[in-house]
DNA sequence: CCTCAGTAGTGCC
DNA sequence: GGCACTACTGAGG
């Protein structure tokens, strides 16, 4: 993997807890969620396991300030260009993931069809796992298709908190507006 | 409820 | 290349 980039990081408090905000060459490239400062250090020194990683810096500063102000209210699009490293798979998985409006969720399975690998759900699976970053790919979005929430890399507490949320949302936005529930990709 | 096989991408050896 | 992982799923008991 090319992951000997210099990144500049930092952990700031969020409403869903300890966050990790990381850039590289001014792109996110990592936003974790943990309890403690050691748990998301850890996560960030395996994904990026030859980069340089320096805490604090100007860069990660200015776009930081966006994201953790986005994450509180995200009412426009964020304006802070990614880096997202994957293989093909992942990145097209991720890139459906994209598609799922907020307020909405959509099975393993869904996504799989979506991408046009409609057997590789376990796959699947692991590819929303291995999302660098949290809740702008909404990796959260994406549940069992009996309704479960089943798992989350930052802990299936803070994807049901995500889920709430977003339903909260988009309700009392524009109540007429078709929101597409479940298996929005079925069609 | 529960178990189980089918199944496919990834990481490590 | 092999092998053991999974944030899965649908069928069968």
């Amino acid at each position: 993997m090319q992951n000997t980039t210099d990144i500049q990081f930092l952990i700031v408090p969020s409403s869903l807890g300890q966050t990790l905000i990381a850039t590289s060459a001014n792109k996110l490239c990592a936003l974790f969620f943990g309890d403690d400062r050691q748990s998301l250090l850890h996560a960030l020194r395996a994904r990026f396991a030859y980069a340089t990683l320096q805490e604090g810096g100007a860069e990660v500063a200015a776009s930081g300030a966006k994201v953790a102000a986005w994450l509180e209210a995200p009412v426009a699009a964020l304006d802070v260009p990614l880096d997202l490293r994957g293989t093909e798979f992942q990145q097209s998985v991720w890139n459906a993931l994209r598609e799922i409006p907020a307020g909405s969720t959509a099975s393993y399975t869904d996504i799989a069809n979506r991408i046009g690998r409609p057997k590789s759900v376990r796959a699947v699976a692991q590819a929303c796992g291995a999302n660098p970053v949290a809740v702008i790919v909404p990796c959260h979005r994406v549940i069992r298709s009996d309704g479960a929430l089943s798992g989350y890399r930052w802990g299936v507490g803070r994807k049901r908190v995500l889920l709430e949320r977003e339903m909260a949302w988009s309700n009392d936005q524009d109540q007429s507006r078709v929101r597409p529930c479940q298996a929005f990709f079925n069609a």
